[in-house]
DNA sequence: CGGCAGGTTGACGACCCTCAAATTTTGTGG
DNA sequence: CCACAAAATTTGAGGGTCGTCAACCTGCCG
């Protein structure tokens, strides 16, 4: 009996050990709360880069939580024009946009070799019902969702080219941070069309904006490197 | 003993009778649990033409059901540009977006006379605690938002001035169709500036692509008036 | 080393914003 | 019910931002 937990094939989660935990649908909840929430997580699922973890117009049964990697979700227009309406970095929830028609309406794909962990909903419910701080964080990361949608829908309908990039990269370097990496400098992970189809913009014009702002001393980038310069001013070209 | 219910002083909501019924939050419920669910909303408010139900900044407590009348939710950003998240007509949810943080993001205002339900948000929880189907219903109603508001970034993204246009008209028809008005002439509550702002274009804008989708003989536009000509045509205009 | 996806840069034009003024509609008091 | 003021809407002219099209560059991988 040698056993120190290496046993890979039949790995299960421990959402009390996690370090993701506090950012993850648990996040708050006291460790016996945990406990009762971590049961729900059978299934931990590896996505390869460019594969989709759920495809629109497929049933809804499961929200899942990032564990490792990241994820954009992609909204196909009836035009053919498709829009990506998030980035999901570690801890946070993906899959929420079926639960009211039970089909998923965005395409999620994994923009690096990515994991998560299933939370089949129907058990979700079923312990939000009998336990209040399950259910609690149930809806506040529903609610999270809508609100950072109405930041998206901020960003989308009032801001200039330039305005947005900031914005983005803010919103970049806080996420970052939160997760105990650098706010300052980081790589990330989606191409120039990904940020243009998020922003609503061109490839062209993210170039050329992220050129633009970079001269101004404002940010360093190479590929997908980037360091923040001068945070007040970046800030203050977002817009506040 | 000649009651007949017009006791207004103490009008009590009675969802079971509500004809608004299918389209709020105990849409699909039984009678039993929307008898439940009607012990709830205790309170009615009238709010007048340019009133505000809620204001961004205050805690939250209740969600609301627009009973009669109109809402927009309107965001402020931080430099000072404010732009219209929604339009909330009768029978849908408005508030939802403050359970999260715990105060309301949006400043909700009457369009016109209207009147909502309250309904406490931490009694909501409760009964859905104990009522799966209340349960359902809450949770797809947050996660309803979600899918609209994903509409509303793909609008914003990727149209141009005339698919938006085309697109908001198309959706207000089909809302009021579905409230038994008549899809194909209606009158809307909302500035042209109102409009604008939730499409992301200005008013100039707006009035210049009403003028030319009614010179092209697909609508019929006096003021607040509007008659759909040619729906077909209208479709295609929006992208599709 | 060659091919290819991803990224940058340039030229040009369209769409939409800004500013300004005319016109219509709405609201209010007599 | 009318008159007047205020607000909302329309229309016009001009300019800027960003999209389109095209060429070129860079890094990566077989």
């Amino acid at each position: 009996m040698l056993s120190e937990g290496h046993d890979s094939a039949r790995q299960r989660t421990h959402c009390v050990a996690c370090n993701l935990r506090r950012l993850c649908l648990p996040g708050g909840l006291a460790d016996q709360d945990t406990l009762a929430f971590e049961t729900l997580v059978t299934v931990q699922r590896r996505i390869g880069r460019g594969t989709a973890l759920v495809s629109a117009g497929e049933p809804f049964s499961s929200v899942y939580a990032t564990r490792l990697g990241s994820f954009k979700a992609v909204l196909l227009s009836e035009s053919g024009h498709e829009q990506i309406t998030g980035f999901y970095m570690t801890g946070e929830m993906i899959g929420l946009d079926g639960i009211d028609t039970g089909v998923h309406q965005a395409t999620i794909v994994a923009m690096e070799e990515s994991e998560v962990c299933s939370i089949p909903f129907a058990a979700l419910q079923r312990l939000a019902a009998i336990n209040p701080h399950v259910q609690r964080q149930l809806h506040r990361a529903l609610s999270r969702e809508l609100g950072l949608y109405q930041g998206v829908m901020l960003l989308l309908g009032t801001m200039t080219a330039e305005q947005k990039m900031a914005t983005f990269i803010l919103s970049l370097s806080k996420r970052f941070a939160l997760r105990g990496f650098s706010g300052a400098q980081f790589s990330f992970r989606m191409s120039r069309a990904e940020i243009g189809s998020f922003l609503g913009i061109t490839v062209e014009t993210v170039s050329r904006t992220l050129t633009r702002i970079q001269e101004r001393g404002l940010i360093n980038i190479r590929a997908r490197e980037l360091t923040i310069l001068d945070l007040p001013n970046l800030r203050k070209s977002s817009g506040r």
